[in-house]
DNA sequence: TGTTTTGCTTGCATAATGCAAGTAAAAAAA
DNA sequence: TTTTTTTACTTGCATTATGCAAGCAAAACA
């Protein structure tokens, strides 16, 4: 795509910043997972390359959706944590899971939870925000 | 990715399905600005190429998001449209415009619009699917 | 029975991804 | 202080996906 195109849509404009695969299941491993660690997505069941996830790190930190810092508890990891950016694609993953859940057959999302989420859904959103309390940004 | 993994999180099984950015424009083109035939997809502003337009439109029908029929109105075209697991999906897309219209500081959405959004959700959505009432499935 | 319109397909160059191996910096251990 | 280990990457290369231009075929129309 040229330069200078398709830059009024507000989806495209997301889309360019995290609408690919792989960004998204680092940002459900965040946010979901409570994940932290470059060693803990990698051991995520999708098993993403180590170059991939290294490339996706570093593109959400530029795009101020992560921040990176040392881990306090051990000097040799860093912690990579959502921003208040990334607080707000919640509403985002929790719909993309309650589709999946709807007309995934093999679904091991439990129907309760489900209903919960759709019954529920500020305060469920509240519940992961209030997770991160002290975010950077 | 081997087969037989990731296939428990209903993330990954959605994202399996629409989770590229062509997919999503092409939804976006069906559900917010009513394009039905092949020639305006083209059109669109991101100029999604023909090869590219075609497979998706192949996989979005196969995977029962969208289905494709002759238009009695114009014999020589088809038209593409949603099913109700593609109304479905209004809700995601929806939260992806709030989230850029909040966070792309070139947006071109109204900001009086995207507040209609967040306050009246559940009408915008039904207003949505309202557009398409007879639908297939 | 041509001609147009429409919706693709094909070929090829470029870019993104996946996989395995290697490396470098910092911390911990000796 | 030197060595080892841990961690977070980087690199190289094969495979796959994308982008672009051109071509083509079926249906409808004239």
């Amino acid at each position: 795509m040229k330069d200078g195109e398709g830059k009024n849509c507000p989806i495209f404009f997301s889309l360019e910043i995290f609408g690919d695969k792989w960004s998204l299941l680092i940002l459900r491993d965040i946010l979901h997972f409570d994940k932290k660690h470059y060693n803990e997505f990698l051991e995520s069941e999708e098993a993403i390359s180590t170059n991939i996830l290294a490339d996706r790190l570093k593109k959400l930190e530029s795009e101020g959706i992560i921040s990176k810092k040392r881990d306090p508890d051990n000097k040799k990891q860093f912690i990579y944590s959502p921003t208040n950016k990334c607080l707000d694609l919640v509403p985002i993953i929790l719909e993309i899971v309650v589709w999946g859940a709807k007309y995934d057959p093999d679904t091991k999302a439990p129907a309760e939870e489900m209903a919960k989420i759709r019954e529920n859904r500020k305060e469920y959103i509240q519940n992961i925000r209030s997770k991160f309390k002290y975010v950077d940004q």
